[in-house]
DNA sequence: ATTGATGATTTGTC
DNA sequence: GACAAATCATCAAT
């Protein structure tokens, strides 16, 4: 500012003729730059009371309402072609299968720590499958993360837009008395930026499904990483699975019970890990029971030992001298297994005894008839269809009509190459 | 690295 | 919904 005066006087005496007109005039031009300059730099100071006053003079005015009135009448004019222009939009289906899926990962929709924290504790409780509940605790850790930062967030856009709508309405209402502005045209100003806002918590949305699905790929898909059963759980299950071998479809209370004993992982919801295993075991028995023979001898034996044991307290005199399991087994012959099952029919068709108890019964029936099969596997064919008439026993055909344990193999030439099976 | 065993999933049927 | 069958994917021994 101060380097006009300076730059006047540093050439005093090089524009002697026009030193009049020329100067002045250019002082008076930078002096008004200079004004506009200062009021420039002033403005934001005056914008607040100064517009403000001139507001109200504005309002004041003597033609305003004249003026009102004409941009009424425009406006009534435009505002017809508007509203044809403006249409509801139907919700968007993008954002609709977002909110779907957010719901159904637990992400959006009700609070459900209570639950959680009562399965957690429940699996806690429960004692099994350390491993595998740890690893899901850790998925819903994660999961109730993700939950907190999109609820957040989302709070914060809610908060952000009800802000910013409330500002734009006192905007809109504090014009309205300068120009004319419909509530509907306040609803549509709304309308647009709850759009706007939206389409951001769409993006939250998607970056939140997408955030899950990495997670659910990273923990719930390893849910496909194979754990073996411990070896206890595999016996417990396969002495199920052999002496059950007619009927090998464990109830829902026996699976529960067998999922409960093998302490087997927390996916043991349902008994789907029992019915997994049973599913497998009896498809891969069937499909080659030959190379199933040595494991249902052995576990044929030891539950016949077991059950011969426990029926040797009853009336069967059975001596405690030899455990031995061929021994147990092969005194019984033919004509008593079948005796033995017929008995077996008899109890569980009439009486109420209590379905433990035939169950029981049935259980031995079927081991020792395995084991009998296998020690008296001399005469075959005969023995083994007339030893015992399987659709009698079990009320589904279909594993019974597959391959019979009895009538497949002998012990000798069984496990290493019977079959050149050619189905695997 | 290969290979058999095996738990889990998918597909189709009833 | 349960099951059989096929298939996938991993484990574990070699």
């Amino acid at each position: 500012m101060d380097e006009q005066p300076r730059l006047m006087h540093s050439h005093p005496g090089h524009a002697h003729m026009h030193e009049g007109t020329g100067a002045t005039d250019g002082d008076a031009r930078k002096q008004d730059i200079g004004d506009i300059l200062q009021q420039i730099m002033t403005i934001t100071d005056q914008s607040l009371d100064e517009a403000q006053a001139r507001k109200h003079a504005l309002n004041c005015h003597r033609m305003k309402p004249a003026l009102f009135n004409v941009l009424c009448e425009v406006k009534e004019k435009t505002v017809l072609s508007i509203r044809g222009a403006q249409e509801e939009e139907p919700p968007d289906p993008q954002l609709m299968r977002l909110d779907n899926m957010l719901l159904a990962e637990g992400v959006s929709g009700p609070e459900k720590g209570g639950g959680s924290a009562a399965a957690a504790a429940a699996a806690a409780t429960g004692g099994v499958g350390s491993d595998n509940s740890v690893e899901h605790s850790d998925y819903r850790a994660k999961l109730s993360q993700i939950r907190q930062i999109y609820h957040t967030e989302l709070e914060k856009y809610e908060q952000a837009c009800n802000e910013f709508t409330t500002h734009v309405m006192n905007l809109l209402r504090e014009q309205s008395r300068t120009r004319p502005i419909s509530p509907k045209e306040i609803e549509r100003m709304v309308n647009i930026i709850h759009r706007k806002f939206s389409s951001i918590q769409m993006q939250l949305k998607q970056s939140t499904c997408e955030a899950v699905m990495i997670l659910r790929s990273r923990f719930l898909d390893a849910r496909r990483k194979r754990r073996n059963f411990n070896k206890q759980a595999t016996e417990i299950l396969n002495e199920y699975f052999y002496s059950h071998l007619s009927n090998p479809y464990p109830s829902e209370e026996a699976k529960e019970e067998l999922a409960k004993k093998c302490a087997i992982t927390v996916a043991q919801v349902h008994g789907s890990v029992c019915s997994n295993w049973f599913g497998n075991k009896r498809i891969r028995y069937k499909k080659n029971i030959g190379k199933f023979q040595e494991e249902a001898n052995m576990y044929a034996a030891r539950t016949a030992v077991s059950a011969a044991n426990a029926s040797s307290h009853g009336s069967q005199a059975n001596s405690p001298s030899t455990p031995n399991s061929a021994g147990s087994a092969a005194s019984f012959n033919m004509s008593n297994s079948g005796d033995l099952f017929m008995s077996v029919q008899s109890l569980n068709g009439d009486s109420y005894q209590g379905a433990q108890v035939g169950a029981n019964v049935q259980s031995q029936v079927d081991t020792l008839r395995h084991v009998i099969s296998q020690t008296g596997g001399y005469s075959e064919g005969l023995t083994a269809s007339q030893m015992y008439s399987p659709q009698g026993i079990n009320t589904n055909g279909a594993w019974q009509d597959a391959p019979t344990p009895s009538s497949v193999t002998s012990p000798t030439e069984g496990p290493g190459s019977v079959h050149s099976d050619t189905s695997n």
